[in-house]
DNA sequence: ACATTGTTTGCTTGTGCATGCATAATCTGG
DNA sequence: CCAGATTATGCATGCACAAGCAAACAATGT
């Protein structure tokens, strides 16, 4: 990997998730690390994932998701759930509220996501890059 | 652009920034935005840049880079100039010892860059996106 | 005068690190 | 085997800090 490229690639990360998080904090009231979190959390088995599952998945360390779930309970989003194998894990679980808000986030989601990605597309620095990625096949 | 693919890139940045940033900190003393604008200000015609210019080109607010430009200047790296033209306006320059400390840090940054993109390229979620991007041709 | 542009400053917040605490898992000598 | 001690794991919390936003401030231009 070229370090120029990856250079752009993080400036472009940063002005798409930048107006992502503008995007979703102003129409749904919720960030993107809540976002990403209940994405997770609604495609795992159950609606549930241990604290660290969920850290792993997107990219936060485990003392950061810890307090991401605190807020996520708090707009009563996701509730904790004690795993009964192993008494020193906690399940974060979705709620119906939490699929319900994802479901309509999701919907700004993807707009915001293509509109960003278009205004960076615009910007001849991030040009090619923003063009490589929209031509990578989508992966499972 | 795909939603599910904009995640995995946002996970693997993540994980790239982290280790670069833990990488040029332990190393070299210095943070990834540090090294960043030290590495803008190198190329820039006479090592200087408007606050905002070098804003826009690491991704970063103004104010943010108002910060930024003061720890460079407590650590000797930078130093301010007042522009002759628009007296509002401020250049950040970078000193010598800033390209003593770029150049030793570019190596660092380099040579993590790599590793640490081989390392999200072994995590099967992710190796996609990692290869998709070092296939991507080196842009100017 | 007033609007505009460029930078800085006050405040808030999300994040990482180091640490602590509780619970498992493993090892040890009998 | 087994009881007790040691080490490892999972999560929560105190703290420090960089980043964004909004407002203040400074200098230009109209």
């Amino acid at each position: 990997m070229d370090a120029k490229l990856w250079e752009q690639v993080v400036v472009l990360h940063a002005r798409v998730e930048h107006d992502l998080g503008r995007t979703l904090q102003r129409r749904h009231g919720i960030g993107l690390s809540e976002y990403r979190a209940l994405s997770r959390l609604a495609v795992a088995p159950d609606g549930e994932l241990r604290m660290q599952e969920l850290a792993d998945s997107i990219g936060l360390n485990q003392s950061s998701v810890s307090r991401l779930a605190v807020r996520l309970e708090t707009d009563g989003l996701t509730r904790r759930d004690l795993c009964p194998k192993d008494r020193r894990g906690v399940y974060s679980v979705i709620t119906d509220e939490g699929r319900t808000r994802l479901t309509e986030a999701g919907v700004t989601y993807a707009e915001a996501l293509t509109t960003a990605m278009a205004k960076a597309a615009a910007d001849p620095h991030l040009a090619d890059v923003a063009a490589a990625l929209g031509a990578i096949p989508v992966a499972v």
